[in-house]
DNA sequence: CCCAGGTGTCATGGC
DNA sequence: ATGCCATGACACCTG
C-alpha cells in the first residue's frame, strides 16, 4: 500500500513533469479497460491515459494500474513510433520504480549526511574556543599548549577526525575546493594533490615549476571571497578518499559552477592530478591572464567607443585582445603633437591611399583577421582621437550628423583654432562622404536591380510581340491565299461577248475606292504606264 | 596567388 | 564663393 502510495507520487511527478515539458497527455480509468485485449483496448486506454496526462491531479492512481501486460503492447505501439503521448518510461512500473527507489536513496543520504554534519560540526566546536577579538574559532590549546593535532595525531578520536575529513569535503564544496595553508608531510602526498591546495604564497614559490604565478594571480582575482578558513588553517587535515571521487571534472564543476558556458580563455592548471592540467575555463573579462597583464587600463589613446566595441565583442575575446595590444602599440593612438595640421596627416597620396599605420610611417599590425571592421574602428577611433588631441569640444558624431545649421551654431560657440577648425571639416567631410558613399552605391545596387526587371519586363513584352508578329504573319499568309484562290474563281467565272474566259495574264482585276471593280487588260495597263512615263 | 565583392577615401563636377 | 551631394576611381581587405 505504502509502495503503490509512494509510487502514485512519483508518477504524478512523471505527469507534473510532462506537463510542464507541454507534453498534456493524459489517461483516466485506465484500470477500467481489460489488459491484453488487442491493440484496440491498448489505443483506448492510451487515450484516455492521456487525458489523465492532461489533467494531473485528477486521478494518478489510475496511472499505476496500467497493467503490466500493457507494456508489451507499449512496446509494440512505441517501435512503430505510435504517439505514446509520453515518452515509453513513463508508462514502464519498473522504470517509475528505480527512480523512485533512487531518489529515496538520495534523501535518504541527504538526510544521514546532514544529521552526520550536526554531530561533527559540534565535536569540531567542542574543540574550537571562540576568539573574542577576532570572532574567528580557534583550535582549544591542548594542556601542552599545542594546538590540537586532529587528524595527524593518534590522540583525536576517530570520529572527531571523520568530522575533519566531512568539513574538507563540504569546505570544498562550498569553495571549490580551495583550503587554507597546510605545510605538513600530508601536503606533499600526490594523493592529496588536489585537496591540500596550499596558501597561494606558498604554492608560488614552492612549486613554480607547477603552478605559474600568472595563474595564481589569476586564480586570487577570480576568487577573491574564498578566503582561508582560519579556523582550520592551523590543523592537520587528512581526506583519505578524496583523490579517488575528487577528480578534474568534479574540481571544475564545483570551482566554476557559473561559467561553464561562458566564453572563455583556456587556462590551464597544472596543479591538477597525475594526468595533467585542469583545463580551467575562466572569463576572459575577469580573470584571463591575458586581461589581467594589461589590466592596469593600459588601453591607452583609446576612446570610451573604441573600449566599447571592444567590450561589445566578447565572441573575440582573444583577437581583440591582440588587437588592443597591437592598437596601444601605435604611436597613433598617442596624441600626436600640436603642432602637426591633422590635415597633413590625414592627406594621402592620391592614388596610393594607404592605411593609417602607413601614412604615420609605422608598420602595420601583425594581425590579419577582421581587418574591415578594424578599419573602420580605426578610421573612428583615429578621428576621435584626433579630436581629443586638439581638444575638440564635439563628438565625431556630432560634427559628422548634425545638421549644417546646427553644426554651423555649435562651431560658432566655441572658438576654434585653424588646426582644429580644419580637422573638423575633416572629419566632417569624411564621415559625409562615407554615408554619400553608401547610399550611392546603395542606388546603384538599386539601379542595376530595376534595369535588370526592366530588362525582364522587355524580354518578355518582345517575346509577346514576336509571338502576335509570328501569329499575325501567319494571318496574312492565310488571308492572301485566299485572296488569290477568290481571284482566280473570279476569272474562272468571267466570260467576254464570245464566251471565252479571261486570263488572268492578260486582264487583272482592280476595285476602285467606290467598290466598283474593273477588269483591266495588264497589255493596255502597262502601254498606259508607258506612256505616262 | 587570383578573383570578386565590399568598403573607405579622394577628386571632381554639378547644383 | 562656398558647401553639399553624387559619383568615378583607387586602394585595401576579406572570403
Amino acid at each position: 500500500m505504502a509502495k503503490t502510495k509512494e509510487l502514485s507520487k512519483d508518477t504524478r511527478k512523471n505527469i507534473v513533469d510532462l506537463h510542464q515539458a507541454g507534453k498534456t497527455e493524459s489517461a483516466i480509468g485506465i484500470s477500467s479497460i481489460p489488459p491484453c485485449c488487442g491493440i484496440s483496448a491498448v489505443a483506448i486506454r492510451l487515450a484516455l491515459f492521456r487525458v489523465l496526462l492532461a489533467v494531473p491531479e485528477a486521478g494518478v492512481g489510475a496511472l499505476l494500474e496500467l497493467r503490466f501486460g500493457d507494456m508489451d503492447l507499449i512496446d509494440i505501439l512505441w517501435r512503430q513510433d505510435i504517439d505514446l503521448g509520453a515518452g515509453r518510461e513513463v508508462f514502464d512500473y519498473y522504470h517509475r520504480q528505480k527512480e523512485h527507489e533512487l531518489q529515496r536513496q538520495r534523501v535518504q543520504a541527504e538526510e544521514k549526511r546532514l544529521q552526520q554534519q550536526r554531530v561533527q560540526q559540534e565535536a569540531l566546536l567542542a574543540q574550537l574556543q571562540l576568539d573574542e577579538e577576532t570572532g574567528e574559532f580557534v583550535p582549544r590549546l591542548a594542556p601542552s599548549g599545542q594546538p590540537l593535532q586532529t587528524a595527524t595525531s593518534a590522540a583525536p578520536s576517530q570520529v572527531t577526525q571523520q568530522c575533519l575529513n566531512m568539513e574538507m569535503e563540504n569546505t570544498q564544496e562550498q569553495t571549490g575546493g580551495y583550503l587554507p595553508t597546510n605545510t605538513t608531510p600530508e601536503v606533499q602526498d600526490p594523493n592529496y594533490s588536489f585537496y591540500p591546495l596550499p596558501n597561494l604564497e606558498e604554492v608560488a614559490s614552492n612549486t613554480a615549476d607547477v603552478c605559474p604565478p600568472e595563474f595564481i594571480n589569476t586564480f586570487e582575482e577570480s576568487f577573491p571571497n574564498m578566503a582561508p578558513l582560519d579556523h582550520l588553517s592551523q590543523m592537520t587535515l587528512k581526506a583519505p578518499d578524496l583523490s579517488t571521487h575528487f577528480n578534474a571534472d568534479t574540481f571544475c564543476d564545483i570551482f566554476y559552477p557559473d561559467v561553464v558556458n561562458t566564453k572563455v580563455t583556456s587556462v590551464t592548471l597544472p596543479c591538477g592530478q597525475g594526468n595533467g592540467g585542469v583545463s580551467v575555463e575562466a572569463s576572459s573579462y575577469s580573470s584571463s591572464p591575458e586581461k589581467s597583464v594589461c589590466g592596469d587600463g593600459s588601453f591607452g589613446g583609446y576612446s570610451d567607443s573604441d573600449m566599447e566595441e571592444m567590450d561589445s565583442n566578447p565572441g573575440s575575446a582573444q583577437s581583440d585582445y591582440s588587437e588592443m595590444f597591437s592598437l596601444s602599440f601605435q604611436p597613433d593612438g598617442l596624441q600626436p603633437p600640436l603642432s602637426v595640421l591633422p590635415q597633413q596627416q590625414d592627406k594621402k597620396p592620391k592614388h596610393g591611399k594607404t592605411e593609417p599605420d602607413d601614412e604615420t610611417g609605422h608598420s602595420k599590425p601583425p594581425f590579419t583577421k577582421d581587418k574591415k571592421r578594424r578599419r573602420s574602428e580605426k578610421r573612428l577611433s583615429r578621428d576621435e582621437q584626433r579630436a581629443k588631441a586638439l581638444r575638440i569640444p564635439f563628438t565625431v558624431d556630432m560634427i559628422i550628423n548634425l545638421p549644417v545649421d546646427d553644426f554651423n551654431e555649435m562651431m560658432s560657440k566655441h572658438q576654434l583654432n585653424e588646426a582644429q577648425l580644419a580637422l573638423v571639416r575633416d572629419i566632417r567631410r569624411r564621415g559625409k562622404n562615407k554615408v554619400a558613399a553608401q547610399n550611392c552605391r546603395k542606388r546603384k545596387m538599386e539601379n542595376i536591380v530595376e534595369l535588370e526587371y526592366d530588362m525582364d519586363s522587355l524580354k518578355e513584352e518582345k517575346e509577346r510581340l514576336q509571338t502576335e508578329k509570328t501569329k499575325n504573319d501567319s494571318s496574312l499568309q492565310n488571308m492572301k491565299q485566299q485572296l488569290n484562290t477568290l481571284y482566280l474563281e473570279v476569272f474562272r467565272l468571267l466570260r467576254d461577248e464570245e464566251g471565252k474566259p479571261y486570263s488572268p495574264s492578260e486582264y487583272s482585276l482592280q476595285q476602285t475606292t467606290d467598290g466598283t471593280v474593273f477588269l483591266v487588260p495588264r497589255i493596255k495597263k502597262t502601254f498606259i504606264k508607258k506612256k505616262d512615263n
